[in-house]
DNA sequence: AGTGCAGTTGACTTT
DNA sequence: TAAAGTCAACTGCAC
């Protein structure tokens, strides 16, 4: 006779504590197996890079060495996750599978959905539950705020974990040599994986640096320090939004520095907010948001696409942005939604062309607001007013003495203040004190020019019928209801 | 002391 | 979470 399992299905949820399908699997009377699958097919799509799946690795790791004293592991398989299934199936028979809901890209949407198809056949029961404030089958934002509130006030679960009897599952899906390797390595310019670290942010953020966290959070330089730095901890699961939101609202400074920490908890608020726009289509991932923005054209013009993905454009924050967030994974709110402006309205080159860019870089990549936020700061909703960005403008208010620029972009550290926002501006008179050659690319383009046409362009097209009726529809599903 | 005026500030609108 | 434009009120200053 088959021995019966449970399983609890590991995907962006990289925790032991407050965590909903281990708690559960810890109620049942049969004992469990912990699966995480790096499957190929996700791997492959353009929106994955290498720090993600080290970022996933090394947490994975550290889930491990937490669980060997109750004689438990993750079984980390290269393979699709039904394919594991499967495979597990073989040796055992799963009796149900705990997962959380998860609101991400079409394949994954398509992986659970025939997942789903195959449990169903098999007689396996699965077990979703509710991430973070993300409602799933909603039709309006009715009552969402409420919801979410009620989440955040819930008791975070303390998860207990009893000794295993069961043998470390054996099977055929060990991670391939050369990306076991790949894997293993982490660069010391990203944030560290896991969730001790995501505890750590969240702790020095409220014992003091988050006391500036309203008055940073544009600037580039300081909003580094400023804010609390625990979004890639959010978009991998390494802790909970409900942890985040109680841990600072119970934090002794709370009261001292209500309004900053308040600032901080708007932004968990909003976290969700998107990603409930993701959860109910995530068609949004390759298709405008306003179908009506599908028939606007962009020039797309090659150069300038692979000048901004390598920081190479010419207008200096722009380019300090990019160089800085290819380094270090992260960038402040702001910056991002200008690097966006630019290559979209300046450039006149689609969000699509750069989506993906984006979400390799961003260690922090969460599909559920990458998307939402692109197109928003793109225009191609249609409904949210059009921000577009005057990077000279930004440059000059956040980063005034230009210090972060020259942090970035070591060919402009000798170019004195009065040009470090705008160097094109530099004559052959100030070229001349530059002891060798001056390498930094000259912007070819007004950006006056282009940033007027960019204005005319995306708000004329705003008059189409198509692109009102959408705004209609928009309105109804995604903006809270009054 | 009052007037004219360029320049500034802020609220509000438009793109 | 933008920036530019508009307009009226206000300010400082010369005469």
């Amino acid at each position: 006779m088959t021995k019966e399992v449970n399983i609890v299905w590991l995907k962006r949820d990289l925790r032991l504590n407050d965590h909903a399908p281990f708690h559960q699997a810890e109620q049942e009377e049969l004992d469990y197996i912990i699966l995480y699958c790096f499957e190929p097919k996700l791997i492959e799509h353009p929106d994955t890079s290498e720090r993600h799946l080290q970022f996933i690795y090394h947490s994975l790791q550290e889930m491990n060495s937490k669980l060997r004293e109750v004689n438990r592991s993750i079984s980390i398989c290269y393979t699709s996750a039904k394919e594991g299934f499967k495979h597990i199936h073989k040796e055992y028979k799963i009796n149900t599978v705990f997962s959380y809901q998860e609101s991400g890209t079409q394949i994954t949407w398509e992986r659970d959905k025939s997942c789903a198809h195959w449990f169903k056949t098999h007689n396996i029961r699965w077990i979703e539950f509710q991430r973070d404030g993300i409602l799933r089958g909603i039709k309006t934002r009715e009552k969402w705020d409420k919801a979410w509130l009620s989440v955040m006030h819930q008791a975070v679960i303390k998860n207990g974990f009893t000794f295993s009897k069961l043998p470390a599952l054996e099977h055929p899906y060990s991670l391939p040599p050369h990306f076991k390797e790949q894997l293993s390595s982490y660069p010391t310019s990203f944030q560290k994986p896991g969730e001790d670290q995501a505890w750590k942010y969240l702790a020095s953020f409220c014992k003091e640096r988050g006391k500036n966290y309203n008055k940073h959070i544009s600037k580039p330089a300081e909003s580094r320090r400023s804010c609390a730095r625990i979004s890639p901890y959010l978009a991998w699961g390494n802790i909970s939004i409900r942890q985040a939101y109680q841990y600072v609202k119970a934090h002794p400074n709370y009261t001292k520095y209500k309004r900053p920490f308040n600032g901080m908890l708007t932004r968990l608020h909003w976290h969700c907010h998107f990603i409930q726009k993701f959860e109910v289509e995530c068609s949004y991932e390759t298709e405008c948001i306003n179908r009506g923005y599908e028939e606007l054209t962009y020039s797309n013009n090659e150069d300038l696409l692979e000048k901004w993905k390598t920081g190479n454009t010419g207008i200096p924050i722009v380019d300090a942005c990019m160089r800085c967030l290819t380094h270090t994974g992260w960038i402040n709110f702001r910056m991002r939604a200008m690097l966006v402006s630019i290559l979209c309205l300046h450039f006149d080159v689609s969000w699509k062309k750069g989506a993906y860019h984006l979400a390799q870089l961003f260690l922090d990549y969460e599909p559920g607001i990458h998307y939402p936020q692109i197109q928003m700061q793109a225009g191609t909703t249609g409904v949210n007013t059009v921000r577009l960005y005057n990077p000279v403008k930004q440059s000059k208010d956040h980063d005034p003495k230009g210090e972060f620029i020259k942090k970035w972009i070591p060919e402009l550290r000798e170019v004195p203040v009065e040009f470090i926002h705008e160097p094109w501006k530099m004559t052959v008179f100030e070229l001349a004190d530059f002891k060798e050659e001056f390498t930094y690319p000259m912007l070819e383009m007004d950006l006056e020019k282009v940033a007027r046409k960019a204005r005319e362009k995306i708000w004329g097209h705003r008059k189409h019928p198509k692109v009102k009726e959408e705004a209609r529809r928009i309105l109804a599903t995604h903006v809270r209801q009054a």
